[in-house]
DNA sequence: CTAACTTCGTGCGTATACGCATGAAAACCG
DNA sequence: CGGTTTTCATGCGTATACGCACGAAGTTAG
């Protein structure tokens, strides 16, 4: 029989899956795609960053950010430039007109977050927000507690 | 300001993207990624399916499931079948081997398991789920909505 | 009965996820 | 100071996500 622990692994993909589609969908009409939201919006969130960085803090792999980068700078929505004090790194920054598109697109996701409020119970947001947050933290943690321990 | 409900998004996406790391890595000894076993675990739940009811009992996109599917009855894990009735059809189930190494994976993902119920306080996993669900099944159902009010 | 519509699986193209490998630059340590 | 290790971005290969298109089969409606 199910526990509600063996479920949660399977629920929880339901969940993102489903608002990754809602949201490609929503993104779509600025040919934008969810996952390049998710990086506009963590470089809208303070200065420039090096790729490092900002695939650290989406969190994404940095290959996988690189190559969306560099479709986003074909697009003008970020710029690239070479770091000032590190030669090795470059730093990402919003373009006025990322800056403006990304507005666009915090209003465009509005619909979804109202739809998720109104699916869950009254006051429970936060509750949730808090519970995944610990799971996130809770499953990040072990790959380097698991490091930690062979070495 | 972030309120709770601005954050969920991205924190769902962060919990995801950490369960489904730690799964393709548990996983890897045994040659199957996170999502190959999300396949096996919905076909091992009952009789044969078609390609189009596990895609939608996963949930997963159909081309999705067929590329993968080609790589698992590759493996021997899983086999397709005509359908009995349906000549548009194919029927798809676990192999021998690919039930035995269900058990396995299944084992394999314990700590995991383990890992996310320690992450959280005692007795809120099941709150987690049902919130989840909420979420999953509140985020499907405005894609139909969507439609009905075109149409 | 037949045309129109729906469903099935397949395949293509694009985007994302990630491991691994590489060369260059920076940091570390003896 | 120089050798070693770490960090940075890049690129490749494989897997998955999904929209779109297509042909074949099944269903529906007149």
């Amino acid at each position: 029989m199910k526990t509600a622990r063996d479920q949660l692994p399977m629920v929880l993909r339901a969940a993102y899956l489903a608002l990754h589609r809602q949201s490609d969908h929503r993104f779509a009409e600025y040919n934008v795609t969810a996952d390049q939201f998710v990086l506009l919006a963590t470089l809208q969130r303070g200065e420039a960053l090096t790729q490092r960085e900002l695939a650290r803090r989406m969190p994404s792999d940095p290959s996988t950010v690189r190559a969306m980068l560099v479709l986003l700078e074909k697009q003008g929505l970020i710029q690239r430039k070479t770091h000032p004090t590190d030669a090795r790194a470059r730093t990402v920054a919003l373009t006025p007109q990322g800056e403006k598109l990304f507005q666009k697109l915090w209003q465009a996701g509005e619909p979804i977050r109202k739809q998720i409020q109104n699916s869950l119970p009254p006051g429970t947001i936060q509750d949730l927000v808090r519970l995944l947050q610990c799971v996130a933290t809770g499953l990040n943690t072990d790959l380097h507690t698991d490091l930690e321990t062979v070495s």
